[in-house]
RNA sequence: AGGUCCGGUUUGUUGC
């Protein structure tokens, strides 16, 4: 089964499912990797009703199997489902807890997740931070802190995610320090920093300077330089780097140079800039449409 | 020895 396992596994990095299927179908004998592999397949895949099949069908359901088709009804929103297989599961194991952990926390059961925190076994770097996390994002900043201080352990990851709870509770010298005293940054890192400068920072060419002297940059760091010209009035700026400056953009780019022109008044420009997106965006959708009704066009608004 | 478990952090819109 080894080396068939090899191909499917291949397949299905691929996201070939019909051929790993088929692989799949063809093996002589089949072993407990080869079911978590077809399984993680259709989970991946987004095909919920197959992986369950395909779990049912297992002979002996390991802790892997169990975990990826907990982590796919978690990943998909259907809670109560991925609750009751954590609860029926044989075993758990600290993938287990945080799947789960981080599903409610996600959703924003703040009290059922800190509920759960407190329930694991062990716990570690990363729930903490899923914590961490759900905190900042859901403005309790004093509780983020508070998690943040009985970490007996932090790394990267946690550190980046400090640098969004002081930005997020207003603070950019803060912000600032905790990004001078790590003791390495990735592209997370600076992202973050360039971010709390356009939420925080009193000058755009702060931003901009900070910018210029990024390591290195992706797509996140230009729509985080765009937003930071929108915060501070420059829509001109943002419309200018999207047009001429950015290698590429997306769907954040665009609706961030429209939610400028729309914040300043130029709704003609922004009007222009929707007619002008290749595909379809939500975002940008619900921006017009906002646009349009506090402007009191409701004929546009409605169409 | 080596194969299966997609658990955490950064950017935009509306709503909450």
């Amino acid at each position: 089964a080894f080396s068939w396992n090899l191909m499917l596994c291949a397949y299905s990095r691929n996201h070939d499912i019909e051929l790993a299927r088929r692989v799949f179908d063809a093996m002589p004998e089949r072993d407990a990797v080869t079911w978590n592999a077809m399984l993680a397949a259709y989970s991946r895949a987004g095909h919920i009703d197959q992986a369950q099949e395909i779990f049912d069908s297992m002979p002996q359901p390991n802790i892997a199997s169990w975990n990826t088709l907990l982590s796919m009804y978690a990943l998909s929103g259907r809670l109560e489902r991925a609750h009751h297989l954590f609860n029926c599961m044989p075993q758990r194991n600290l993938m287990s807890w945080t799947t789960v952990l981080a599903a409610f926390a996600e959703r924003g059961h703040l009290d059922y997740a800190e509920t759960l925190l407190q329930k694991m076994p062990e716990k570690d770097l990363i729930s903490s931070t899923i914590i961490l996390t759900m905190f900042a994002k859901h403005g309790q900043i004093e509780k983020a802190k508070h998690v943040f201080a009985e970490m007996p352990h932090v790394d990267m990851v946690t550190l980046n995610t400090l640098l969004t709870v002081n930005a997020q509770s207003g603070d950019l010298e803060k912000t600032r320090s905790v990004f001078m005293s790590m003791p390495e940054r990735d592209l997370i890192s600076w992202n973050a920093m360039l971010s709390a400068y356009g939420q925080l920072g009193n000058h755009v060419g702060d931003s901009s300077k900070f910018f210029r002297d990024m390591p290195e940059r992706d797509l996140v760091s230009w729509n985080s330089l765009l937003a930071a010209y929108v915060q501070n009035g420059h829509f001109d700026d943002a419309y200018e780097a999207l047009q001429n400056l950015m290698p590429q953009h997306d769907c954040v780019s665009w609706s961030t140079v429209m939610h400028g022109f729309v914040l300043y008044g130029q709704l003609e420009r922004a009007e222009n800039m929707f007619h002008e997106i290749p595909v379809q965006v939500l975002a940008c959708q619900n921006l017009m449409l906002s646009a349009y009704s506090q402007a009191g066009r409701l004929y546009e608004a409605k169409e």
